[in-house]
DNA sequence: ATGAAAGCGCTAACAT
DNA sequence: ATGTTAGCGCTTTCAT
């Protein structure tokens, strides 16, 4: 192992140069001589010289690093989320460091910290489910560190938000559902202190008033993942069965998937019997059985544009803009589940 | 924006001390006294003080990152991997520094020299399908950053890799199909220039010698994504009719999903007329109609595993160690594709 | 047109 | 027990 990093100082001693004319030429200085500027052009090509982003970051105290805490990479819609905003950092000279929560509020924090401690010039976060405790984003926040906060926000803080207009989405989805004649619809649900998890369920309950059905909260069953529906399954049998339930409508697509397979393996046809929407539109759904109808969540727009309004804030340091929130609207995809 | 960062300076002018007595102090240095340390520490924890991570890294020279660069994170063995590096790094008080080359040559090349510039302390990397030159990765690795391969390995390259056994799936899931009668076998495959091609296709072929089937080239064919297997299908249909198809081995899930369905919209029934198998065991085989039989490619052990050799020469520098290859055998995951 | 020196935040060898 | 100094790699002000 022979870990030899080229240095400045390495180039002006080989030249006998100060550092200072070394970097300058490096930098088409205009004080300095043509010649000089090609000798240590063309030397700092030749021995592979690069700039130690370490130095230069503490020098110019600006990392060009965004940060990213994200609850799950595996989820299709988080790692769309990811090339969004990769595409748009990487050609404005930003690096991304990439923080995986594991939906773990223990770890957010850690991840919070260690954004901090490598002095990321913004940070982008989608929060985890378990998180309730803000502090440790409120912290960095007052820290001066600006932020954006995308799908799962802190309604506490006054910042930039990209969002999914979850209850517009589910309105759609609960509206299509009741076009395709279903009235008994059972509702699966995420935890209610997440915005979109109350947010879904509204435009649930929003769609159903607005055509006159009656809200029977026994209706909504907290039941989120794949891997809840399975170990509930008999609950939901038994509470289809007895309500005469014709539509449901999942929280996201995993959840419908599996709801799709209990109802199944239970001898129920789909869309025949039950109709199924989910909510999201990962790849999942069209691998399916039936192909899911779904709304359309735009994971990639959301990384862009929440980069983008941290690029905006980046640019204008000192600045004062209003902070805005931007709402993308999901679209019905309709498959063959309903 | 009050970007206030406390430094280890501004500790000791408010209290009256020398920075390196400060900085003694909060690592619990023998010398200083028990009071000032108190004193210290009380301070640095009311302030919330926090070292500054470049600063260190720069005086160090070293990082505690280490670079990880990798096709597509929207792949579940991918995104598997990340979280098997992710938690031993972590655990061992590394930060991981993820960058995605979207199966992009020049990507990767940009994405290597990035990490080279952010000095991290090794590099875990699988190369992009488009890769043919290596010269970046040998760049670095003769600049003496320790490199661990994964999954695509470069050949050319002496150092420490943690693999699949490719040969032995493809041979595990060929013989499944022909315990299950298949004679006629079709195999879809990936580039003959990636290590996993040539061995996916070799195990293949070794099955069949095996059992005495006689390997006809015309059934291998090409094709190694979902949209890919669309955009042939009618190709595939004519082969599969003519060739009387009554096995598929795709060399991975998705194209083997993809192919599934492609063969039911065309009134085959699975596995009656038709068995498929795939490779890698993502979420999508279960959620498949019907399940796919597939083998189990390990990704968060490969992550675990290909992180273990990296810190292993990283806790260790200056000793030769050998080079080592950590194969992974996949196991048969029966579903009811076969 | 070039160089010397200071400093970004931190640590460690060397005083005292 | 604490302080002084130098230096990690770089830039930039201020000389010359």
């Amino acid at each position: 192992m022979k870990s030899s990093h080229v240095t400045l100082k390495d180039i002006a001693r080989i030249l006998e140069l100060s550092p200072s004319t070394v970097s300058r030429a490096l930098k088409d200085h205009p004080d300095i001589n043509e010649e000089t500027k090609k000798l240590v052009k063309t030397f700092a090509e030749k021995v592979n010289y690069r700039p130690n982003a370490l130095a230069l970051s503490l020098r110019r105290q600006k990392t060009n690093t965004i940060g990213l805490i994200i609850p799950e990479i595996v989820h299709h819609f988080f790692s769309s989320v990811i090339s969004g905003i990769e595409d748009l950092a990487y050609g404005e000279g930003y690096n991304v460091m990439i923080c995986q929560s594991n939906e773990n509020y223990q770890r957010e924090v850690i991840d919070t910290q260690a954004l901090i401690d490598h002095r990321v010039d913004g940070i982008l976060v989608s929060v985890s489910k378990t998180t309730r405790d803000f502090s440790h984003l409120k912290n960095a926040y007052e820290n001066g560190i600006p932020m954006v906060f995308f799908d799962r926000i802190c309604e506490d803080l006054q910042t930039d938000r990209v969002i999914t207009d979850d209850l517009k989405g589910a309105n759609i989805a609960t509206s299509h559902l009741i076009e395709k004649g279903c009235t008994k619809i059972l509702h699966l649900s995420a935890p209610q202190h997440l915005v979109i998890g109350k947010q879904r369920k509204e435009g649930y309950i929003q769609a159903l008033n607005e055509n006159g059905i009656e809200v029977d909260e026994e209706l909504i069953v907290k039941c989120d993942t794949r891997d809840y529906v399975f170990s509930m399954q008999e609950h939901l049998l038994k509470l289809i069965k007895e309500k005469h339930i014709t539509g449901i409508f999942g929280v996201n697509d995993s959840t419908a998937i599996a709801v799709m397979q209990v109802l199944q393996s239970a001898g129920y046809s789909i869309p025949e019997d039950i109709k199924v929407i989910g909510f999201g539109d990962g790849p999942n759904a069209n691998i399916a059985y039936p192909p899911l109808s779904t709304v359309e969540q735009k994971g990639y727009e959301t990384g862009r544009e929440a980069m983008r309004l941290l690029l905006q804030r980046l640019e204008n340091p000192g600045i004062e803009i209003n902070f805005s929130t931007k709402v993308l609207t999901p679209n019905l995809k309709q498959r063959q589940s309903t």
